[in-house]
Formats: structure tokens, C-alpha cells, sequence
DNA sequence: GTCTATAGCATGATAGAC
DNA sequence: GTCTATCATGCTATAGAC
């Protein structure tokens, strides 16, 4: 089944609203029919899809979210030859799309991670797959300045700056801490390029 | 009303009961149900102590757990004279604890803190006030050895470092994250003495 | 594949007996 | 202060017409 023109299918309606969703108000506090309501899609289309219901739409959001974010952080990255100055502007890019979205929009995955990590096992493993995909990608940039194994050292600070950043950022409305974070990386990095 | 004895009333262990399941569950997905019966409270003593409903019981728990949980750190941090050592102690402790409670008691607010960022105005202002009193009370901390104004910056990178770690190792059921996390914030202390 | 109706069960909240 | 009963509403999930 060819897509024609540039529309876009029920299923890809109903995850990319449940994404959103789960992003911004969690996992739990989301219920399918806010999530009927916000796609435009009835309410049994979703269970047409996902077959599995709620944590079957869950697993494959938080897989789908997960790779997307993914390559929206490597682009960041990669698009500048200096690895200092690349990490400055990640977090830079980061705290501005935070600060657009009235902090709204920030990891996509890590309130579920939270809320599922210890109360549903099948969601915990897929947020597990997305952190140790997002650590291995970054690993390998690093991997292009650093000696192992501290390259990934410096991609698991990396997460967990941008994740802890995120966290206190939205907590306060105030992108403060991603700059610091940023900051911080940046430190981390001159370490142990000299070390 | 003095205590007699070392009873605990019924307040408190409601409070006690919503703290732990709030921590491990999330709000959203905590029911008043479950804290009543998790507690032995009845029912409707909560709303007699809580006349607010969940939004106040939720308000309460964060301030108290947050105090809490500040205190706790603050003595795994100033036990020990090289601020070096009193960092990796601190780090490897709240590995071991998480490790021991089957990978759910992280940090007390920070799955609640993600849930209502963008949902609950009251609660987050909750959580924006406990981390600003956590940074303040670290930022004391490295203010011993740290001239302004890195002491803050490095306070704010300790609690993003440990709250991305616990994100990460609960995800995984792996204590790897939070000696990671230490180690960089060795690194960015040194940085920041020597410089 | 789309859509509606509804079952069965939870929730937060309230009222009122004791 | 304690406890129970109940209300209104929401949820996930299912069944079945079209």
C-alpha cells in the first residue's frame, strides 16, 4: 500500500499524539480517548492498530520517539567540526525548544521511563533500549576526539546532563540549567581530551 | 496534643504511604484508594487531614520528602573532610540504595516533578522550590572550596548529574549510571580548583 | 478500516453516621 | 477523628454495526 501524496495515515496520527501526550502530561495521566480526541481518529481505530491497547501504543511510541530524538540530537552534533563548540550549541538548541514549547517539549521518553521503570516491565526494557541507543550514538561521536573507554563516560554525561537539565528546567521554567549543562560537558570534554 | 509514646499518627503514615508511592508510581497513576488501604488509614481521613484533595496531600509530600531527602544527602556529602572522596561516597551510597530497593527509591519528587511541569501549576511550583533549596544547600556545600560563582554551577551540575543517573539506572536496573556520574563530578570539581 | 455503544471497573470527591 | 456508603465521572477494553 504506496502512500499517495503527502497525507498522513490514522496510525501515524494516533502515535504522533500519544507521543506528544506522553511527553508532556506523562504515561498514566493519558487516556486513549483524549488520545482518540487529539488524533481525530475513533476511538476503536486505535485498538485496530495496536491490538494490545494502551502499552502496545506505548511500546511502539516510546521506539518511534526514542530513534527520532535520537537523530535530531546526532544532527545537533554533527554539524560542527569543532566538538566544543558543538556541544555548546546541542544544549543551546535544546534550551531554546524548550523555552518555545513554554517548556513543554523536552525528552520524550523520560516521564514514562520513570513511571513505568517500576510498574510495567515490557515498557521499562523499551525505554532502556532507547537510553543505551541514544549512549551508544553518542559514544561513537566522542569516539572521533577520545580514547575508549572514556568516550563513553563522556555520551553517558552527556545524557544524563541533557536528561537532568531537562528535569530542572522545566521544574522551573527557566532554561538556566541546560546552559550550565552545557558548560559542564564542555568541561568534561577539555578533561579528558588533555588527560 | 503531645505524643505519648513512639506511636505514629494517622496522618503521618498517610503521608509516609503517598511519599513511597508517589516515588515509585508516579502521581498520576497513585490512587487515594490504594494510599488509604497502603496506609491503614480509612478513606475519608484523608481528606480530613487534606481537606484540598490529592493536590494538597501531593503538595505536602513533595515539601516534606524534598526536605527529607536534602538532609539526607547533605550528611552523605559532609561526613568526610576531601570534598573529592565526599562526592564519590555520596554517589556510590544512593547507588546502593537504589540497588537494595529493587531499583525504585531514586529521587523522591522527580517522576512527579516531570508529570505535572506542564499540567499542575501548584505542584510544580512545589518541585521548582525543593530543587532551588537542594541547589542552594549544595551550592554552600562547594562554596568551602569553590569561589563564586562556579560553586553554584558545579551544585546545579551534582543534582542534573545524579537526577540523569537515576533516570538512567532505573531504566537499565543498573547502578553502572550513578558511578559514572560520580567520576564526572570529581572531574568537574578538579576543573574547577585548579582553574 | 471506521465508528458507536457499552460493559466492567477504577477514580476523586462528598455526605453523614458514629 | 474514624469510617462507610455513594455519586458522578473517568478509564481500558470489547462487541458489533456499517
Amino acid at each position: 500500500m504506496p502512500e499517495t501524496g503527502q497525507q498522513v495515515g490514522t496510525r501515524q496520527r494516533v502515535e504522533d499524539s500519544a507521543a506528544l501526550l506522553f511527553r508532556r502530561q506523562g504515561y498514566a495521566a493519558t487516556g486513549l480517548k483524549q488520545i482518540a480526541a487529539e488524533s481525530g481518529a475513533a476511538f476503536g481505530s486505535i485498538y485496530h492498530f495496536f491490538p494490545g491497547g494502551k502499552a502496545d501504543l506505548g511500546d511502539h511510541v516510546v521506539r518511534r520517539a526514542g530513534a527520532a530524538y535520537r537523530d535530531l540530537v546526532a544532527t545537533a552534533l554533527g554539524g560542527d567540526a569543532d566538538p566544543e563548540t558543538a556541544v555548546l550549541s546541542m544544549f543551546d538548541a535544546a534550551a531554546r525548544a524548550l523555552a518555545e514549547s513554554d517548556y513543554a517539549d523536552a525528552c520524550p521518553i523520560a516521564t514514562l521511563a520513570l513511571e513505568v521503570a517500576s510498574t510495567d516491565e515490557r515498557l521499562r526494557m523499551a525505554t532502556e533500549a532507547v537510553f543505551a541507543d541514544w549512549v551508544d550514538t553518542a559514544t561513537a561521536w566522542f569516539g572521533q576526539w577520545v580514547p575508549r573507554p572514556a568516550d563513553r563516560d563522556l555520551a553517558t554525561s552527556l545524557i544524563m546532563l541533557l536528561e537532568g537539565a531537562f528535569l530542572l528546567a522545566r521544574a522551573a521554567r527557566d532554561p538556566g540549567p541546560l546552559h550550565i549543562a552545557g558548560q559542564s560537558m564542555v568541561t568534561l570534554l577539555r578533561a579528558h581530551r588533555s588527560g
